[in-house]
DNA sequence: GCCGTTTTCGGCCCGACTGTTTTCAGTCG
């Protein structure tokens, strides 16, 4: 049972509590140590081997039974006595923007609605109409967040698939001798999300049932929708399908490189291969002979399918058909950043404001990743909930630096913040305040529906500010879960060229943000990116990877992301 | 439900915004 499972459970009864009425403390209680869990590097079932639970803050004597609950058998009676008062598919309603737990609570009980469905056919029938306090705009945004539920696709976070995708093939190499696994498809392409999962592997004839058997009796599959010799499909617990492709050894190149994608590259590879004279499909490549049988043509590894079409090797990443064919046609491809390269990251928070670790965890965990350098950049004041930073608490936090900066041996720590750009393009905190800092990212945290000037004049007035160095998130979405607000980005990309902005590339997984084309966009444009995690915990400086990621997408190389200088060129280019 | 104490109960990160109100409840970050 993972951290983020048990996490998931919590968050449930939080959710199913304030619905059935509770008083919303309770709720609160649930959803902290749900937090907090999610968050922590230990596995929280060592915690519970060692008898530790109450030792999480937020984690009492209830709570901490819960868990072992939870862990032994994932669920509690608590939480199936709550399901017997309020339906589960509840829940679902709550994702509509807008429509909280009480909202939720008055629909259930005053019209009877449980579910999606249920609220669809009370919006047209006019009984949520009909219902105090709901007048025309709140309805109208209720239909509205309702449509916007059906219209998104059913895609799953890289940072989720990817995983799951690699244990599995990790089985299969296990389940019999020889044979090689590996992750295709859009994960293996790093797209933001994932729809299916695609697995190639290959092994000798023998051994295909084997492997089949072993995919189709894995752990936690919910259904069976093929299984073939050549081509096994499930459907895991969570919804995810899965789809295994099984090839002989020598077709192993060729099947990964076909099912890796995209279809739109794999189209403009067969039309080069055809003036060629080959054909090339999973099974291989083939020498197009007029009347006579084909002769395979033998394919090593994809760089040597590639340089049998007169082309350099083409990363995964950039397998998109948006000109890397002509690229590396050209021997113009650029050479991408590497995860080896970022010496530091710049949008850190710690236990100041909403993470979880201190300065000096996180500072001695940023010096055994080989990292030259962090940027300390918690929350300024307006984030009231996260308890942001004022000018005095900045100070104490600086002078805490100070002192780090002597006891942590081969590290950097820069002092930062993460400022929130507020209404009418202020920033949070004085000027005085963020000259004193190394880093200054700005943010916008509030006012979503602002509309697309206002949104811009907002950024422009962090962009001018002489103090700050980048901006942080810059669009602002979520995926899956909230829309970027409205941002006309090739403006934003010419105002952070004239005024030497650096744009940030969000890692956090559910963030990605800027996406790849924006990043894109910013190395045309000559405007530098920082790819940086917005950790809130040790473990969130893991998620560098998924923005490396992107970057990679967006076709960057090392001289185009700032956090790969070294320390004295970094403080250089930022103006310190 | 947690936590800390003023030790057995009261406070809990809190302010902005919105739609519906006419004084506020609900949602969100």
């Amino acid at each position: 049972m993972k951290n983020s499972q048990v996490s998931q459970v919590l968050l449930m009864i939080a959710d199913l509590e304030e619905i059935n009425g509770e008083e919303a403390f309770k709720a609160m209680s649930y959803r902290r140590a749900a937090d907090y869990i999610s968050k922590m590097s230990e596995a929280i079932e060592d915690t519970a081997s060692r008898d530790a639970l109450q030792e999480i803050p937020g984690v009492g004597r209830n709570i901490a039974q819960k868990i072992k609950d939870i862990i032994g058998t994932g669920t509690t009676k608590h939480l199936e006595d709550l399901l017997t008062k309020v339906p589960e598919e509840l829940l679902e309603l709550l994702k509509i923007p807008g429509l909280g737990p009480r909202t939720a609570s008055r629909l259930y009980r005053e019209t009877g609605v449980t579910g999606i469905g249920d609220l669809e056919a009370a919006l047209k029938d006019g009984r949520v109409a009909a219902l105090k306090g709901f007048g025309q705009r709140r309805v109208q945004a209720l239909e509205k967040g309702l449509h916007d539920l059906g219209s998104r696709d059913r895609r799953h976070l890289l940072a989720y698939a990817w995983p799951v995708a690699e244990e599995i093939a990790q089985t299969l190499m296990s389940c019999a001798p020889g044979v090689r696994a590996e992750v295709a498809g859009s994960i293996r392409r790093r797209k933001e999300t994932v729809g299916d999962v695609d697995i190639v592997a290959a092994c000798n004839e023998e051994n295909v049932p084997a492997v089949a058997r072993c995919f189709l009796t894995g752990r936690g599959i919910g259904e069976v929708l093929a299984g073939g010799p050549t081509k096994c499909s499930i459907r895991l617990d969570g919804g995810m399908q899965v789809d295994l492709r099984i090839v002989r050894m020598h077709e192993f190149t060729t099947a990964l490189h076909h099912f890796t994608g995209s279809k739109e590259h794999h189209v403009h590879l067969r039309g080069i291969a055809k003036d060629l004279g080959l054909k090339i499909n999973e099974y291989g490549v083939f020498k197009e002979e007029a009347g006579s049988a084909e002769e395979p043509v033998p394919v090593k590894d994809e760089s040597e399918l590639y340089r049998l079409l007169g082309m350099d090797y083409v990363p995964p990443e950039m397998r998109e058909d948006t000109g890397e064919v002509e690229a590396a046609l050209e021997s113009r491809l650029p050479s991408l950043v590497e995860t080896e390269d970022i010496l530091g990251d710049l949008h850190i928070h710690s236990n100041f404001t909403d993470g979880i670790d201190s300065i000096e965890r996180l500072a001695r965990a940023a010096a055994s990743r080989g990292y030259e350098y962090i940027a300390i950049t918690d929350h300024s004041k307006a984030l009231a909930f996260a308890r942001g930073l004022d000018e005095e608490r900045l100070s104490q936090q600086a002078e805490l630096i100070d002192s780090l900066n002597k006891s942590v041996p081969g590290l950097r720590i820069l002092k930062g913040i993460e400022v929130d750009i507020l209404a009418g393009g202020k920033m949070d905190l004085p000027d005085d305040a963020l000259r004193r800092c190394d880093v200054v990212v700005a943010s916008i945290h509030s006012g979503f529906r602002n509309d697309q000037e206002q949104i811009y004049s907002r950024l422009e007035g962090a962009c001018k500010n002489p103090h700050v160095d980048i901006i942080g998130h810059p669009t602002g979405r979520i995926i899956g879960q909230r829309d970027p607000y409205p941002l006309d980005m090739p403006r934003l990309v010419d105002l952070a060229k004239k005024t030497g902005t650096v744009l940030e590339i969000n890692a956090s997984p559910d963030r990605l943000d800027m996406s790849d084309q924006y990043a894109r966009a910013c190395k045309q444009a000559g405007v530098r990116c920082s790819i940086d995690t917005d950790a809130h915990s040790l473990r969130g400086l893991d998620d560098i990877r998924f923005g490396i990621d992107v970057a990679r997408r967006g076709w960057l190389g090392k001289d185009d992301v700032l956090n790969t200088k070294r320390l004295h060129h970094l403080l250089a280019e930022i103006g310190k």
